[in-house]
DNA sequence: TTGTAGGCGTTATCAC
DNA sequence: GTGATAACGCCTACAA
C-alpha cells in the first residue's frame, strides 16, 4: 500500500478533502465532530501531508537554501549550527548546497533551488560582487554572508575584520611590540583583504613611525611555518607575528618553537578566528562569532521573506580579543588554558 | 514581473508546454529547430523549473533528508562534508534537520520530510532500535548510521568500535602497560557501549590475568579531568587510561599534567575519534573515518532508492590506530614543546 | 515531431 | 459548516 493522500483520509472519514484540509490545518471553521473524525482517520491511515504538493499550492516551502563554499571544519559546523538553531525555532528547514568556486556550477546550484526554498543564505567570500549578483535568481530573497556583493541590492552579514585587526594591533602595541609583521591570507578572500587593510590602517594610525610589513600567505598552516622560518633567517628581526587566521599562526608558532625561539619572549604570535585548537595552544586571537552570524542571518532572511524587514544594509559582527599565552608580556601564563570564557 | 513558468516559455517560443518540457529535459524526440527556439526563449525569460511542481509530478525530489543528533563540531562537519561530496557527484541535494532527543520531535521531523525527500540518512546513536523504527515513515528508503536499529529492516553503517577498542588495548599491552583503566562514555550512546564491550572483551582475551577496570563517563572533558584526579587520589595506581573519546582523554591528560604526573612515563593516555586537536596534543587515538562513512552511506541510500541495492546489512568501518606521544614507551615525546603547550 | 489533456496532492474560493 | 472545483507548475500518455 502506498502512502495515504488527503483523498484517502476524506473517504475514510466520509467528508470532503476540503474539510480534511481545514481540520488538519486548524485554521478555518470546522465542527468539533468532523475534526475529531478527520484526525482519527488521518492517524489510522498514517497520513502525512505531501510537502511538495503543499509547497506548490502555497508557493511557500518553509525551507531556506544554504549555499556555502568549501570551508574548514569548525567554521562550517559552527555557522550551520547557528542557522539550524534559528531555523528550528522558526519552523524552517535547511537545504544545503556547497558553492563551488566555478561560477557556472554556483549559478546552477542556486537555480536548482527555485521553488524549493523561500529564500537563500549565501556565503561566498571568494566571489566578486557582480558575478554573484548575476548568479542570483531574480526574485529570491537572499542574505549575503561575507560577500563583497552585500549591502547594495541584498542585505548582508559580515565580520568587522578591520576593527578586529585594529584591536589586535592595539593589543600588541600595548604589550610593547615594536615591529609587527602581518601574515596575510589569500588576496582572493574578502576577509583576508579586510584584515590586511585593518592591519595597515591601524599601524599607520597607532604607530606612525613603526615599520609595517606584510607577508603574503594562503591561510594554511604550512605557509605559517615557512613564513616564520623566512623571518628568522633574514635581516631585521620582528617581535610579533600577526597572522590573518589561526592556522597560519599555529604554523608560525611551531616553526618558532622548533627553532628554539621564545614565544612570546622574543616573538609574540597572534591569530584570527579562535578555532577550538587555539585554546589548547594558548594562542592569542580574535574570536569570530560564527554561530551567531549564522543565526542572525537566518533570522533576518526570515523577516525579509515575510516582508517584516526590507533593509539591505550590512550588519557587522565585531570579533572579540582573546588574550592568551602567545602574546602575554613577561611570563607566559598558559598554565591553565581552560579558564577561557565559554562560547 | 513574477517568475516565468513553462507556459510563458511555450508562449514565447510558440510551441506547446509539452514541447518545452521535452526540449528542456533532453530526453524525448524534439526537432533541433524547436529545441533551439525553446532554449532561447527559456534563457530570454530567465526560466527555471519549479522544483516543487517537478517533485510532485515525478514523485521524486532528488533530495536526501539528513537527520543528525546534536553533535560536536568536527564530527558534524566531517559527516556532512562526506555526504555533501557524494550528493554533489550524484546530483542530489541535502535537506538538513537535527534530531532532538525527544522522540516526539524526532518523529515530527521525520514526517515533515515526506514528499520532500527521496530517502533518509539517519544518525541516532542515542535512540533505541524500536523507537526509531516506529518513527520512520513507512515507505521511505532509509540508511541508518550508528543506530542500534540498523541491519534488520534497514541497511546501516557504523564504526567497528569493538575492533577499534581491541586495537588500542593491543597497542597499550604491547607498550608494556599492565593496568589499563577504561573511561567509558554515556551508557545511552551506542558507540560508547560498543567501545566498552570491545575493551573488556579484548582485555579478557589478550591479558586474561590483568585487572579490568571501567569508570563511568559522559564524553566530556571535565569528566576526564575528574576521573584522572580520582584515579590519582585512590588506591592501586593504573599505568594507562583509555578513554572512550578524545575529549575525555584530553581532560585526563590535563589533570595528570597539572598534578605533575609524567605522561606517558607513569601513565599513558589514549582516546578515540582522532579529533583535530588530538594531533596538536600528541594524543594517541583511534581514527574514525567520519567523512567516508557519510559518503558511503549516501551512496548506498542512492542505490537503495533506485533499487540497485536492496540489502539491509550493516557495513562497519574500521578505525585506524594513530600512535602519538601519549602512549609512547620510553622517552616522552615532550621534546616537541609545541605539542605540549602546558609543559 | 508536436499538441491536448489528465494527473500529481494541497489549498483556497466559491457556492450551498 | 461543508462540499465541489479551480488553481499551483510540471510531466507524460495518447492522439494527431
Amino acid at each position: 500500500m502506498t502512502q495515504a493522500t488527503i483523498r484517502d483520509v476524506a473517504r475514510h472519514a466520509a467528508v470532503s478533502v476540503a474539510s480534511v484540509s481545514r481540520a488538519l490545518n486548524g485554521a478555518a471553521s470546522v465542527s468539533p465532530a468532523t475534526r475529531d473524525r478527520v484526525q482519527a482517520s488521518a492517524r489510522a491511515l498514517g497520513y502525512v501531508p505531501n510537502a511538495a504538493a503543499r509547497s506548490l499550492s502555497l508557493a511557500r516551502s518553509n525551507t531556506i537554501g544554504v549555499v556555502l563554499p568549501e570551508l574548514h571544519g569548525e567554521f562550517f559546523s559552527e555557522i550551520v549550527r547557528g542557522m539550524d538553531r534559528a531555523a528550528g525555532s522558526l519552523g524552517l528547514q535547511l537545504l544545503l548546497s556547497n558553492m563551488h568556486a566555478d561560477v557556472e556550477l554556483a549559478a546552477h546550484a542556486l537555480r536548482a533551488m527555485r521553488g524549493r526554498v523561500d529564500g537563500l543564505l549565501i556565503m561566498a567570500p571568494e566571489l566578486a560582487a557582480a558575478t554573484l549578483i548575476d548568479a542570483l535568481p531574480g526574485q529570491q530573497p537572499a542574505v549575503l554572508i561575507n560577500c563583497a556583493a552585500a549591502g547594495r541590492s541584498h542585505p548582508g552579514f559580515g565580520i568587522d575584520n578591520r576593527a578586529g585587526a585594529a584591536a589586535m594591533v592595539r593589543h600588541l602595541l600595548a604589550q610593547g611590540r615594536q615591529r609587527i609583521v602581518h601574515l596575510a591570507g589569500p588576496g582572493s578572500n574578502l576577509d583576508a583583504r579586510e584584515r590586511q587593510e585593518g592591519f595597515t590602517a591601524a599601524m599607520a594610525e597607532l604607530a606612525p613611525g613603526a615599520p609595517v610589513e606584510v607577508l603574503a600567505g594562503d591561510f594554511h598552516e604550512e605557509t605559517g611555518m615557512a613564513a616564520a622560518q623566512a623571518l628568522l633567517s633574514r635581516g631585521p628581526a620582528c617581535d610579533a607575528i600577526f597572522a590573518a587566521n589561526d592556522q597560519m599562526a599555529i604554523g608560525a608558532m611551531r616553526a618558532l618553537q622548533d627553532a628554539g625561539v621564545d614565544v612570546p619572549g622574543r616573538i609574540a604570535v597572534a591569530g584570527f578566528d579562535d578555532v577550538p585548537v587555539a585554546r589548547y595552544l594558548a594562542l592569542s586571537t580574535m574570536r569570530v562569532p560564527i554561530a551567531e552570524m549564522g543565526a542572525r542571518a537566518l533570522a533576518r532572511l526570515a523577516r525579509l521573506i515575510d516582508g517584516t524587514d526590507t533593509t539591505t544594509d550590512v550588519e557587522l559582527l565585531v570579533p572579540e580579543l582573546v588574550v592568551r599565552g602567545t602574546t602575554a608580556t613577561g611570563a607566559i601564563s598558559n598554565k591553565n588554558p581552560q579558564e577561557e570564557p565559554t562560547s
